[in-house]
DNA sequence: TATGAATGAGGATTCATTCAT
DNA sequence: AATGAATGAATCCTCATTCAT
């Protein structure tokens, strides 16, 4: 009976609280920017109290931090995984593209939160000067684009500015 | 006595105070944002009272886009007037890319205050749904693409999303 | 006309709202302590907004600190003049006893806020360690201390130690 | 071997957990004041968890009233165990003041403590108006002082207020 | 008409207390 | 019985907006 019940009751959801904390705050953040979401949105979105916010983050600005870093870790690292499956460089930057806009497509609030978090007060950045959320994204296309560029498949260019010339029409086109 | 001070006063500065405000507004929300910029710091940066704002503007969300959409026809209106002057659809669309650089260039914090604005908290869009200062300069780039499409100097393609990804990319580019 | 519109509005109270306000918290402290006394508390007993202040304040320690070294200054200042009619340095002694008895009978809640002040959270004076209302109260008694020992009438003592002690006697006193 | 081990525990330490917690609290209500101290500072200090602190006090004014309680029991136990061997009032009465004297200089933070929770904001001698820790410490000087009077060794005076007084003294003393 | 002091709704954050384990 | 994560009421403070001068 011991054993049952325990089994009973992890098979009853072990919540994860940071982590569905961190999944609300990004749908919350996408969607009304840094300034317009409170803590209260975030703690109603993830369905668990104020002060459990505080539990598990600092403040405001480390919960916007921290689930911007988890996102583009994890979606980044899907995209990537697909990615080196392709052994031709250009089969690669084509996967990649296709994957951009998939993700774009099926997850907007995630290509908004990612994309523009960017533009956030600078107040924030002034408190976060580190925060770039976006430099490992900008460093894979980056990579994706010498990839292709050293087997001369694509012609010199500054790939970075590349990168960020991509990423920025997307991000633009999904604004509009 | 009366009448020539006052007739002096007049011809020395007949002070526009809404423009004056606007020009300080678009100075600081490009430094800081929407949401930092707080009325008195317009009112300072203006030099008039923070009760002189709201005789030019019902409120911050006005200011705003008044300063916003002030900017974009008057910054657009120079770079359209120059464009003009090419009369192939090549060289004009080839002035336009170099004016617009230029405009970044010279003029940061009006590019900066131009481009980024879109990326306002739903929040603000919310309270006004009609406000998108771009617009107007996403048609204008548009109608270079088409003018150049309709010569056939270019190839057949979305004009559209073409002038939106060209502008973002060149957001893109700033903000990093 | 002009003239008695002016007159009528000058006599129709200028309000003082620093001095309000400092009046207000000084009465508010001195009953609740600093801890439990709020900022809506201080308002309320004031008649004024939240707002107002801050305007005034920078914030609620220093709302505190002006108003517990206005009180000092303005009781002291009236002590002191008092005793200063006396030539006699025993007769200004006794003058000073009573002045200050009757100040904690017919002021209990102003003398309960200058001897008590002294007891607040270390929170508060970790935060502002020069903060020591009662240093200039001290200082005075132990004045009139030494300028009776100097004209012989009392015996060779501490007259600091025994100036705080007389001091202590009597919030003690009180609070009991 | 049950039994044995049970029996080793107990005699190694049977942890009186209420007893731990009251002393903790002394120490960091007398560091930090009443309102400055938080249950997880004590709970720490007495390095149990926050829940055990109320499974033996009902709450944070509980577990003050308690300590101070406890405290003034044991230190004016001891106080008065040794005041006691005295049989001659005037020599009872001048070791009472050499102990008190010691209690402050070698335990200062219990001294503070007993002293200063006097003056805890009205907010909680509204809740806990029969509180007053103090009570029996005035009453054994003002027996001391009794004692002492009816020997004839000391003038007639208002014993309570002389005891006040000298614990106010003294209590000013060494806050300053 | 320009001004800025007064205002209070709203937001970030803390902490005593509860309760499931 | 001991524990500590979850909770939300309560508090300080900011700032857009109003209005009397």
């Amino acid at each position: 009976m011991n054993l049952l019940s325990k089994t009973k009751k992890k098979s009853l959801k072990p919540v994860n609280y940071r982590q569905k904390i961190m999944d609300a705050a990004i749908r919350v953040f996408a969607r009304k920017g840094y300034n317009d979401t409170t803590m209260i949105d975030v703690a109603r979105a993830a369905k668990v109290g104020i002060g459990t916010l505080y539990n598990y983050f600092k403040n405001k600005d480390e919960l916007l931090i921290s689930s911007a870093d988890k996102t583009i870790e994890t979606e980044l690292g899907k995209i990537r995984k697909i990615c080196e499956k392709q052994a031709d460089p250009m089969d690669r930057m084509e996967t990649y593209f296709i994957q951009h806009a998939m993700l774009l497509k099926e997850n907007p609030h995630i290509a908004r939160f990612l994309v523009s978090q960017l533009r956030q007060s600078e107040g924030f950045f002034e408190r976060n000067p580190e925060f770039n959320p976006l430099r490992h994204y900008v460093n894979f296309v980056k990579e994706l684009f010498e990839t292709a560029k050293e087997s001369g498949r694509i012609k010199d260019v500054d790939t970075k500015a590349l990168a960020i010339m991509v990423i920025g029409s997307m991000d633009m086109l999904i604004c509009q």
